[in-house]
DNA sequence: GTACAAATTTAGGCTTGCCTAAATTATTTT
DNA sequence: AAAATAATTTAGGCAAGCCTAAATTTGTAC
């Protein structure tokens, strides 16, 4: 049996080692968790009992096979449910990610199955996001961030890196959405500001913005 | 906050209030919750400091007016829950029970709301069981259980009173469902078994099943 | 290579929910 | 109305997850 708490661990150890790609620090975790690093280093132990993880002490933690599969079930399920929340329950991408952290934990396969059906096999979540197929792979996508577009070029809004609401909420003041098309006028050497045309209007967006806006280019 | 385990324990004096209209004793929850007499006592003393029930010392326990309310609403949530599981995912009405004691106790009003809409305001469960309303009021039926059905009379089957897996298959195999019509042919006096007609086939069933079948008579 | 700083682990403690066994109170039986 | 039985509560303990403070290890600077 997995417990709530060790699942949120697994999922947390999978989301850094996607982002960095490399061995998962204790602190890290516990920054992303919310929590104090003598915890996790509690929870990374009972964990490697479980051998869900591989944990050398003072080194770092990485997933085992079977922890990654759990993990992998879980962002999945975090997926799906967002994607139900926002198609069939006509929520905004900006609300159903708390729902969604609990609903990621409800154990039953046949429904997940059931779900993704019902869904109709979607392969992107409302933020843009992969979703993870039955098979547990995570379907690659080739995106650039925002502020790494090339002056005077457009682009097309894939998605975000990050599920906050404020953020989220900001952007969809801005009239950005998936499926809006860029064009990268300036950036302000400054501050790594820019400017960018969308729906025709002019806007200037912080560094800190564009950097979790996922765009592909032509 | 209201944990998880709180909520069990609500929804387990609720049901059985329900069922006795009387007031609740430690034992009774304890078989409930498959849990022991003693830690029913732990929590009936813990749920009283916050005011969720009124309790005394070897009487019994009672909802108060906040308790019963917590308690519908997830008692709510289970049940619109199944229906959405059934209804819209599918499932049959015997695998159904165990997703939503998960799904219960997702904490969203706004969710409970929307999905509500979207299962088009249903009023009863899968099982023919009242869905309680918003505003916490349960909705009344009057049925008979299908034991006390006077003989060569008929009646519709409303629902069932017991939400067990191996007893709404045994139903399934004797395409007793909802809708159902029933006539009712024989009382063995013995063991108060019956003998009923379904679907233009007779059946013999036993005290205990017809007992947890809820029928409509004209 | 030693000294200092940062990261990590260990120690000791707390709360929640659960348990069994013993004590107490309530209910039946005679 | 005792005595016996049943129901309930109290006592003492345990595991899971969390915390802070102290100790240890690792990495960096000189
Ligand atoms: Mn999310
Ligand atoms: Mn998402
Ligand atoms: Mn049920
Ligand atoms: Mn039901």
């Amino acid at each position: 049996m997995i417990t709530l708490s060790e699942e949120n661990y697994l999922k947390a150890i999978l989301s850094i080692n996607l982002n960095t790609n490399s061995v998962v620090s204790t602190n890290e975790i516990a920054s992303n968790l919310n929590t104090s690093a003598a915890s996790v280093t509690e929870m990374v132990k009972k964990l490697q009992d479980k051998k869900l993880v591989i944990y050398e002490k003072y080194k770092g933690v990485n997933l085992s096979k079977k922890g990654r599969e759990k993990a992998i079930e879980i962002l999945r399920k975090h997926r799906l449910w967002e994607t139900f929340l926002v198609k069939k329950l006509d929520f905004s991408w900006a609300e159903v990610h708390d729902i969604a952290e609990q609903l990621e934990h409800i154990k039953s396969k046949k429904l997940t199955d059931k779900l993704n059906h019902f869904l109709n096999y979607p392969i992107f979540d409302p933020h843009g996001e992969p979703i993870p197929t039955k098979d547990g792979t995570i379907p690659k996508t080739k995106r650039i961030t925002l502020n790494k577009m090339p002056l005077n070029s457009k682009g097309i809004v894939m998605g975000v890196a990050l599920d906050n609401k404020e953020f989220l909420d900001y952007l969809t003041k801005l009239q950005i959405s998936i499926g809006t098309k860029v064009y990268a006028i300036d950036r302000i050497s400054f501050d790594q500001s820019m400017k960018i045309k969308i729906n025709n209007k002019l806007e200037h967006i912080s560094k800190e913005i564009a950097q979790n806006i996922l765009i592909k280019i032509n």
